[in-house]
RNA sequence: GCUGGGUUCGUAUAACGGUUAGUACUCAAGAUUCUCAAUCUUGCAAUAGGAGUUCGAUUCUCCUACCCAGUACCA
């Protein structure tokens, strides 16, 4: 019999979920829309020490930026995580504080089963025991060898356990991990796996002192309970595998246990170790979908915030340990639907490079129409002081500038001359030159170069401004005075014609009038300046650089 | 330490035992242009090391090295 593909992305939310956690629910999304299956959403917040407010908003937020839609668990219309069943989420909650009633008779199901013991000792005890072993140069592990030493069930007489349990909260259910058995495994990405038991420990399933399960028992039980095929998650649950497998045989469910995928992690940019918040503070790039601001006010760049097309992100992030097997790069979500397999996952870690997620943003800003950057340049506009921009100008300057950026708040410094006089730039708060600022900060890549922050005018002069030149521009506007160009292709013939009929230096004259109307040695072609800002004002910047320097 | 996982240019990756080991990003050079970008062309650059199996190993096996994870009443 073919069961529904149903997978789940179950975060807990002790904190924003970083890209390798978005990775993860992509993941699980593409498999689950491919086979037309369900991706369903569940929070682990069985831990009660580590909840952390606005964490689970977060979460959902933030898929729902990238496009990863819920089936169920979450109620996309209002964001939240559904805590009544109903015929689309038929096993709410979904959330596992709120299904605590649920986990203790599965919990006593094994201890009357005999595959799992009620134990008794003290957290405190424990620490104790493993710091002692420690100090011993050794490893202290509640298992098969050492339970029979400790305070249990299965040491302690039957009136002392029942005493101890019904007076005392301070204790747990262990799972009583089977001796000297090889569990062997199969991973969806990895292949057969064996491990021996013996390697491995009693974990505790159940807590008494808040009634909550630990991951290991939640999971299972709400995995087989929500009818899930395939779990697909990070790697750091392999170890935890053979555990999760004994704990299926034990419950009897091994006939409908889903198959695993375990997901190599992601890397930081240079160095090893895995991604984390301080690498993206110090080098420069997100490493979270959104913006977060922690409870110490503390705030993290996200990529949303950054500038990032959602679109953008999530093809960079499937790419990053997928791929399709071959050439191609460029995928929208329906595409990723159709190309993804497991197969094609990756079983080693891979390194993250913000280069790399930079040109995807480029490629997809390319692919938008102008209109619609301009209705996304308009409001950058406005937030640098330019409030009453003409529409379509902002498209013709658009259409100019699209294939130049990476982002679209870079249309501003790149074409910031087009919209403000350099006599306005410091006013504004542009810095001379700042249209060469091309590429973004890396810290790698010696991409400035002292030209930007050079002050207006002061370097660049010394390279074109002399009277000659300042004349021969100042003659070439004018004669394009009173006359009309088709385009500025047109323009600039007219242009280019004039300089070589007065058999002057083309370039020199040119950057003359580069820096006069930019305030920088690089720009746009000087038609396309002149068409968009009119002859006067190209007149009027003229006469402005010329003051500047004959006052310097 | 122990257990498990992993290892192809700097990075992401391709190569169902047989290729001059391919592609993309980055970087460099050239072309083009009134500058800068963009574009086009070219280039730099890899199978961790060692055994073995095989006519032939990037690919299969073993050992070593290195990296990662787990080793909690956290997930």
């Amino acid at each position: 019999m073919e069961r529904r593909t149903r997978v789940r992305f179950a975060p807990s939310p002790t904190g924003p979920l970083h890209m390798g956690g978005v990775r993860t629910a992509l993941y699980n999304y593409l498999y689950a829309k491919q086979k037309g299956g369900d991706f369903i959403i569940r929070i682990e917040d069985t831990d009660s020490h580590r909840f952390v407010p606005g964490a689970e908003q977060y979460i959902i937020e933030a898929l729902g930026w990238c496009g990863i839609i819920p089936d169920e668990g979450v109620d996309m219309a209002t964001g939240q995580v559904v805590e009544t069943p109903s015929a689309r989420h038929p096993h709410a909650p979904y959330r596992q504080s709120q299904r605590k009633p649920i986990y203790r008779k599965y919990a006593e199901q094994l201890v009357a089963a005999g595959k799992a013991y009620y134990a008794f000792d003290s957290a405190e005890d424990l620490d104790a025991r493993r710091a002692a072993a420690e100090a011993a140069g050794e490893t202290f592990i509640y298992n098969q060898k050492t339970r029979l030493q400790l305070r249990n069930s299965l040491t302690l007489p039957a009136e002392e356990t029942e005493r101890l349990l019904t007076e005392t909260t301070d204790w747990t259910i262990r799972f009583k991990m089977p001796e000297n058995t090889v569990v062997k495994m199969d991973d969806l990405i990895r292949g057969h796996i064996e491990m021996n038991t013996n390697t491995l420990d009693d974990k505790v399933l159940w807590k008494r002192a808040d009634e909550l399960p630990t991951y290991h028992l939640a999971n299972i039980v709400d995995d087989h309970l929500m009818e899930i095929t395939e779990v697909i998650r990070g790697e750091e649950w392999l170890p935890s595998l053979p555990l999760h497998y004994q704990l299926y045989e034990a419950f009897g469910w091994t006939d409908t246990m889903p198959r695993f995928a375990h997901l190599s992690l992601l890397l930081k940019p240079v160095g090893n170790g895995k991604l984390s918040k301080r690498d993206g503070d110090k080098m420069g790039f997100p490493v979270f979908p959104l913006r977060w601001v922690a409870a110490d006010g503390t705030a993290s760049h996200g990529y949303r915030e950054d500038g990032y097309f959602p679109e953008a992100f999530v093809n960079m992030l499937a790419l990053l340990g997928w791929n399709p097997g071959d050439d191609r790069e460029l995928f929208t979500m329906e595409e990723l639907i159709q190309a993804f397999s497991m197969e094609k996952v990756q079983k080693a870690g891979a390194k993250f490079n913000p280069e790399k997620a930079r040109w995807f943003n480029k490629e997809y800003l390319r692919q938008k129409s102008e209109e619609e950057l301009t209705d996304l340049f308009l409001p950058v506009l406005s937030k640098h002081g330019i409030a009453d921009a003409d529409r379509d100008y902002v498209l013709k300057v658009v259409s100019l500038i699209k294939e130049r950026a990476t982002f679209v708040e870079d249309f501003w410094t790149i074409a910031s001359y087009l919209f403000i006089a350099p006599s306005q730039f410091e006013a504004f708060g542009v810095k001379a030159g700042a249209a060469v600022a091309q590429k973004p900060a890396d810290p790698r890549a010696k991409v400035y170069d002292d030209s930007l922050t050079a002050p207006f005018l002061a370097k660049d002069t010394e390279k074109f401004w002399n009277a000659e030149n300042a004349a021969a521009a100042r003659e070439t506007v004018l004669s394009l005075q009173g006359k009309s160009f088709a385009d500025a292709h047109a323009m600039s013939e007219a242009i280019e014609d004039y300089i070589r009929s007065k058999e002057w230096p083309m370039g020199k004259v040119m950057n003359t009038l580069r820096l006069a109307l930019t305030g920088s040695a690089s720009g746009l072609g000087i038609a396309d300046i002149i068409s968009l800002v009119g002859v006067p004002e190209a007149l009027a910047r003229l006469d402005f650089a010329g003051q500047q320097l004959e006052s310097r």
